[in-house]
DNA sequence: TATTATATTTAAGCTTACTTAAAAATATTT
DNA sequence: AAATATTTTTAAGTAAGCTTAAATATAATA
């Protein structure tokens, strides 16, 4: 199968997967930078492969297969970013790009070896977690958004996720890692902002940033 | 530049180099597993863009511009196959396919990523020459094939020029790696094999393998 | 050297993965 | 509910990278 196809099943169960749920062809056909037309064109292709179900002017759904050929894409991405993150010194935007072209170069042969070698990881340097040979998904995800968190607790980082450079950039600059601790001082509802405080530091964050970074309630 | 067209300015580079030096249309074609005819269409394009010279039925030949390519193409392979065997226990050809798609897909940053983790090795599992950042290989290659070594000298193994599997095999089993030593007991030179003594065993190989098989005389 | 064999080139055509423009359907707003 | 805006689809077209078949040039051989 193709790049262009992986991407596509690729960006089909990303999109699936966020509280938008949007994977009408005009949905993927932004998330990949292509035209309507393509996305429909591509759609119509995919449902003959057994790829997808495709109704016309409904949202596109992989199949079992579908589904499977996305998670083993998946999976080799996050493979690749916590291998790189390991050996080294690259931000994890850099990574991210790295992996986003590997992850179709990759017989499944090395991506277990890549497993082996991390010690079969259950999640990459954001915090995904990381499918299995399979293309199981074996964790259960408990975290929450920053958004939806309550004044005066602590949380760990559990996820970063976003492929913004910027993001990351101030991610970095702020120790907003994965694993570390944060406790939140503030929610501004009305604004929907978050104040929180890091290793001594205080930082506002607004939507944007809240709610892509996920935690998990510090006990 | 697309993967078809690094591997055209490879395979020019890489038949430039070999015995038979021919680097027409067909035998581009032979090696890339293409039609004469498209490897003639490409050659007309690559000329446009100033990475071949072509003259009608004439060898092709990499400008400056293409050698570059070439080399960093060859550069991104060859640090692929080191960092692979180095952390994985794969096979010598296996490492070989899995580089020959990763190549392409590597910026120049990860390229300098993976060399400054080796240590900037000067050659790969294969024994050969890893060009450096810019395009150039600054080791001597003193090394001879076998089938030009004396009888009763030793020789300690340099290169393994191929990318067959079934002679990686056939190395691996008989200890014929990279580094190791061996003894020519014998050069048969009417029928042009060579008989060889490694780790107390007697092999005698035929022009096939000792052409591709290089040594550097031990001292 | 003339003939035959081989290689290269040209020509026409195919598939994949896109594009833009216009038509048709669905969503949104008033 | 009607009018408007947005999306999706269809249609036609493009570029890259191939293919096969036929024409032409070069190389090998008798």
């Amino acid at each position: 199968m193709s790049v262009a196809i992986e991407n596509f099943v690729k960006a089909i169960y990303k999109n699936g997967k966020r509280d938008n749920n949007d994977t009408k062809p005009g949905n993927i056909a932004k998330e990949l930078g292509i035209s309507n037309a393509a996305a429909t064109d591509m759609a119509k292709k995919l449902a003959i492969k057994d790829l997808i179900d495709y109704e016309k002017y409904q949202e596109l759904k992989l199949t079992d297969k579908g589904t499977k050929m996305a998670l083993n894409v998946v999976r080799k991405h996050r493979l690749w970013e916590a291998l790189l993150f390991k050996l080294f010194d690259l931000s994890l935007h850099d990574i991210h790009r790295e992996a986003e072209l590997l992850e179709h170069q990759t017989s499944d042969l090395l991506a277990n070896k890549i497993s082996e070698y991390l010690g079969n990881p259950k999640f990459d340097p954001h915090g995904d977690p990381i499918p299995n040979a399979n293309g199981e998904i074996t964790t259960t995800d408990t975290s929450i958004s920053l958004s939806n968190t309550k004044e005066g607790k602590t949380y760990i980082i559990s996820r970063l996720m976003s492929d913004d450079k910027e993001f990351f950039d101030f991610c970095a600059q702020n120790g907003l890692k994965y694993g570390n601790t944060i406790l939140v001082s503030k929610q501004f509802s009305k604004n929907k902002m978050t104040q929180i405080s890091i290793n001594n530091n205080t930082i506002l964050l607004n939507e944007d940033f809240t709610s892509i970074i996920y935690v998990n309630e510090h006990h």
